[in-house]
DNA sequence: TCATTTTGACTACAAATGTAATCTTAAAAT
DNA sequence: ATTTTAAGATTACATTTGTAGTCAAAATGA
């Protein structure tokens, strides 16, 4: 499995935005939220596409960069290795903690819902 | 905060498990899960000594150690950083995505319908 | 008592990570 | 046409991490 750094991620997040994109546009996006010299988005780009994380093809001199590999793909696989090695694999205990210092919203509680309904009515069938 | 690498986490598994305790029980006790040479996990305490999430005291010549931070405080918190991160600090994404390719117990369930009950509780007052 | 083992302290070293700077080449500006 | 700029390639360097090895002192065994 792909492994990203923190710093890789918030590249990756930068073109999961929307892609393909060129360098400079994902310098522009980064711009927002960090304050990385150029150079570096450069370095951590020439990283990824060496993970395999991204690809890119070349529009005259220069590069379109697109991922290789889906947000969710990434950040649900991640989840569920913290799940594993932080509570033997079940969520119940990862959500009632979180709850207790968390706002969770109304939306939050009819996905949670949801997520029940469709296991009870998988139970029953 | 506290960070811990994750051979650092896996030695501070082992110090949860009961301490104080000498370094040569918690190289017992890692001996169960991991191929790691007695050098390698004294090396590791020395860092997490150095990081503060253990401290020891000295028996004679041997030390006792024990963990400064709690399993409970540490998994939690590292937990809610990768909700943030990942899901924008909403915690149902990730209990549907997880639901749809893990399999969730029926204690499990009863844990998050009491989160939903106790909030919903916390709602009507 | 002398050799051996064990403990903790200190040192080692490659790979990954954060954070750039320099070099080369092509395009853009003057 | 020459200078300046911008992209990508290559190089740099400190810190963290994984994974030990060496050294000194104390304890233990023969």
């Amino acid at each position: 499995m792909i492994e990203l750094s923190k710093a890789e991620f918030e590249v990756m997040e930068a073109l999961w935005q929307g892609h393909p994109a060129k360098s400079s546009e994902i310098i522009e996006r980064l711009s927002d939220d960090t304050q990385w010299h150029d150079k570096t988005i450069k370095t951590l780009l020439g990283r990824l596409v060496k993970k395999q994380a991204v690809n890119f093809e070349k529009q005259g001199r220069l590069y379109q960069y697109s991922p290789t590999i889906g947000r969710e793909d990434y950040t649900l696989k991640q989840s569920k290795n913290l799940i594993q090695r932080f509570f033997s694999g079940r969520i119940a205990p990862l959500v009632s903690g979180f709850a207790k210092t968390e706002q969770l919203s109304q939306q939050d509680i009819n996905e949670l819902k949801a997520v029940i309904k469709e296991w009870e009515d998988q139970q029953g069938k």
